[in-house]
DNA sequence: TTTAACTTTCAGATATTCCTGAAACAACGG
DNA sequence: CCGTTGTTTCAGGAATATCTGAAAGTTAAA
């Protein structure tokens, strides 16, 4: 398949940040593709306009499903896979920011309890020591209690929230 | 310095989720270190503490000064520098989200407002795919301006926003 | 059961990131 | 102005992460 430039630059952009999101490139530039494309692709089709292994498909795919960002279609008498993106941006970025949250913020907590649990029975770190990890744990978990609140919202009330700004501020003053 | 187990143990946690969290072990343990420190630390206390070489602590705790999260205090009658970071959870929290935003969010936002002014001269390109880039960029922006807001809210009213939870749900109703 | 079309696995190659240690650099006291 | 103490730079090595391609696995039609 062809790319034309504004659809080329969108998808190495995407591989470029990558690493920052916690993804491989391949990952990243398939998601792009996959996004972009109006119509399903096969995974031979993807390998070939990205250039890629077939085989780093496969698994880059498999991530994918796993993120529940991909979906598999077929066509009739075409025993090959078609696959498809989500194609909602919200639900995407949600889904996105969901796992993001489990792999980098819920072992932190998990460990930060623990540690504060450790603290009860130690008595060689000073107080001071243990309230400040006390005090980091409270912090984490509001704001991530925060957001799981937030992301439990309807659509329309979040984005009425969302256009409030700092305007809020004056309501619940 | 002799590390207690509670804290060992959260510098340890603090350097496996570095690569998660955008930065390098050495630096998150670094950090880690000097967030639990009770009083400011040489770079040689801290080489020697977290075992790791003492040009890997400059380089880090130089990264970590960039961030805004350490900083430098003397003794009298000693010419070495002393190290202690911010020890306001809330202060870093937010120094890390804002700095994760201008290297995650902000390039995004400028290469997809390039894609979109281009798509204006691109006749190739679908209008479905160009339309589907424009609304990632509109999503994306108005969750960055949102994000810029909150950030702008004094510190109680956010506090008092957060323990609302859903409940502004029914005063913005 | 065989064949052909498709997909997945995985060991090794490649690329990237991170860390070390030696050497250069800076600043101060004597 | 030298020696001491402290800091930074950077080339090369070590550790990770990523990608490839060949081989094995799967499935469905004939």
């Amino acid at each position: 398949m062809k790319l034309t430039p504004t659809v080329q630059r969108c998808i190495l952009h995407w591989g470029e940040m990558a690493g920052r999101w916690g993804v491989s490139r391949s990952v990243a530039q398939i998601h792009a593709l996959l996004y972009l494309a109006p119509q399903p692709l096969t995974a031979d089709e993807i390998a070939e306009t990205l250039a890629v292994a077939r085989s780093n498909v496969s698994v880059s795919i498999k991530e994918l499903q796993q993120w529940d960002l991909v979906s598999v279609t077929h066509v009739l008498g075409d025993r090959r896979d078609y696959f498809q993106a989500r194609k909602d941006i919200w639900e995407v970025i949600a889904v996105i920011m969901d796992g993001r949250k489990k792999r980098e913020i819920d072992p932190t907590v998990q460990t930060l309890r623990e540690c504060v649990a450790d603290g009860k029975r130690d008595h060689e770190t000073p107080e001071e020591v243990k309230e400040r990890i006390a005090s980091m744990l409270e912090f984490i978990e509001e704001l991530s209690g925060w957001y799981e609140q937030i992301r439990a919202m309807p659509r329309p009330t979040l984005l009425k929230l969302m256009r409030m700004g700092t305007k809020v501020a004056k309501v619940i003053g």
